[in-house]
DNA sequence: AGAAACCCTGTAGCTACTATAGAGTCAACA
DNA sequence: TGTTGACTCTATAGTAGCTACAGGGTTTCT
């Protein structure tokens, strides 16, 4: 099959595959005659297994991990439960964080003298103050998992 | 004072503290004879306020708009409160989402058949399943928030 | 005077895509 | 046969919020 009808069936875009591609994390297909990408059955299984483990917001060098201990069949599983285990405890962290936050912006929310000028605002004043919560921890660890936002 | 100091009080890295300059967050210094950024006490304000922002994890869209109402005293906090209500939700939902990937983690840890070769083990085998929970929804909402992993 | 410590600009890298530009290929229809 | 349209190709740049150079200039200390 061609990229479109992959991307179809595996629910990703066209580019997306391109790009795992050539990340070396999708295995080059055939080409046609036109130069086409010409795809088969264990290519579909292959990137569902990719957008699998990144539904559970697994990063891609886990990813890659995973692929490279799934084809070293000998081995034992003992390392795929610690990737496992550790991914875990990255989401569970990051979920920690989050709740702690959550409390700081709601203590926050409540400082508006509601209705009354900027001037006045208890939250920009409070914002004004160096409340220096671990912001300067040079070596905090950075987290893979998606941010919060939406740029709508 | 000098860049490094300001960096220092700040707990703040200089090469952050130049790049908040160039997007137009903290105000340009005056210069010294050798062409140093000098910085006054309101500009130590100013940047500990966007520092408390971040560790928040306000998006810098959001410092700016938040930089923006503080600078136009008359307006009501209406919409400061708003921006906050806002930042809150995108937090929350989030927490939902983390705990939701947390449960499904968990679910496929207790997969795998202890100690086995990889041939046989049930998490890789889960994982190659296409689960496609929400997968293509192509118009999936980013979030801004800081992702999980921590790249050592 | 010379070395260390600081500062400058400009550019490239990080993650995991996404979005163009500009061109080529293929199937169907008039 | 020509042409339209849908599809594909490569290459490049952009996203967020920094971080890390390279290759210079300045200040300060000894």
């Amino acid at each position: 099959m061609k990229i479109g009808e992959l991307a179809m069936t595996a629910l990703t875009p066209v580019e997306t595959i391109r790009y795992y591609e050539r990340e070396g994390l999708l295995p080059k297909p055939g080409r046609s005659d036109g130069n086409y990408r010409i795809y088969e059955a264990q290519h579909l299984e292959h990137l569902q297994f990719i957008r699998h483990c990144r539904s559970l917001d697994m990063s891609l060098a886990e990813v890659r991990e995973l692929l490279m201990l799934k084809n070293s069949p000998l081995e034992s599983c003992g390392n795929v439960n610690r990737l496992l285990d550790e991914h875990i405890s990255h989401v569970s962290r990051r979920i920690r964080e989050l709740r702690q936050l959550e409390k700081q912006l709601k203590v926050l929310r409540r400082q508006c003298g509601d209705g009354g000028a900027v001037n006045d605002c208890g939250i920009l004043a409070e914002l004004a103050h160096a409340s220096q919560d671990g912001v300067g921890e040079t070596k905090k660890r950075k987290s893979h998992l998606k941010a919060v936002h939406h740029p709508t």
